[in-house]
DNA sequence: TTGACAAATAGACATTCGTCGATATGATTA
DNA sequence: TAATCATATCGACGAATGTCTATTTGTCAA
């Protein structure tokens, strides 16, 4: 049962929890800036196909991966743009009053 | 016995882990800006004390608080820098190509 | 020095989490 | 259609985690 939590709105516990995995950062280290297959991923991983199936999914509840599946195949990549905005939500949260997230800030302004 | 990690070095995954908790986040706004006794953040909780000692001893160990002790009481409060510090690692890690990491990278020059 | 207070630690317990092998589902190819 | 391949799902299992109560440790005050 997949979580049909708003995509849109960022919950900093939902995204501290996602990547809690050293597992799942490896994942996402390796589709940063690139996509690849679940085959692909899992080749180049200790772990079994069920289990970076397993992550995946929950990277894919939290937003911090796309999924493109094409054919019998299914690409998935990271969602930088995501990762960016959750710390970038996390700085003003919890350092509001530091340098770097006053830059951050403005940074992210659209 | 406390895990004698080095502070000084980030591990994205040490501090995911350490910010993976909605009772911790919630301890880590209570001393945002400010400093507070064990039982004054107790006092704003729905934990018990020792649950609160437990999770300061987790955020302490990912160096995400400091500590004060005065007299019979312990002053905590956040360590913000150290927030933006981890939040800025794991924007250099995951989104190097994101124009806001760039300039983050750039804010956090020494 | 004795009693009260603050914080940390110990031990127990239920729940969550990461992993696996087995299997189901869906798409391509022979 | 049948066989094969890619991915997802299921069910089980052990380990890690969050919480509690009870207790210990350390500090101050009467």
């Amino acid at each position: 049962m997949t979580k049909h939590t708003d995509l849109n709105l960022i919950d900093a516990v939902a995204f501290a929890k996602a990547m809690a995995d050293q597992t799942r950062q490896q994942i996402m280290k390796l589709c940063c800036c690139t996509r690849l297959t679940v085959s692909e991923i899992t080749e180049k991983m200790a772990v079994s196909q069920p289990t970076v199936s397993h992550h995946l999914a929950i990277l894919r509840d939290a937003g911090l991966v796309t999924m493109e599946p094409e054919g019998r195949e299914t690409y998935y990549s990271l969602n930088q743009e995501r990762v960016t905005a959750c710390c970038g939500q996390i700085m003003l949260i919890f350092a509001p009053e530091e340098k770097v997230t006053e830059t951050v800030s403005r940074a992210l302004m659209p």
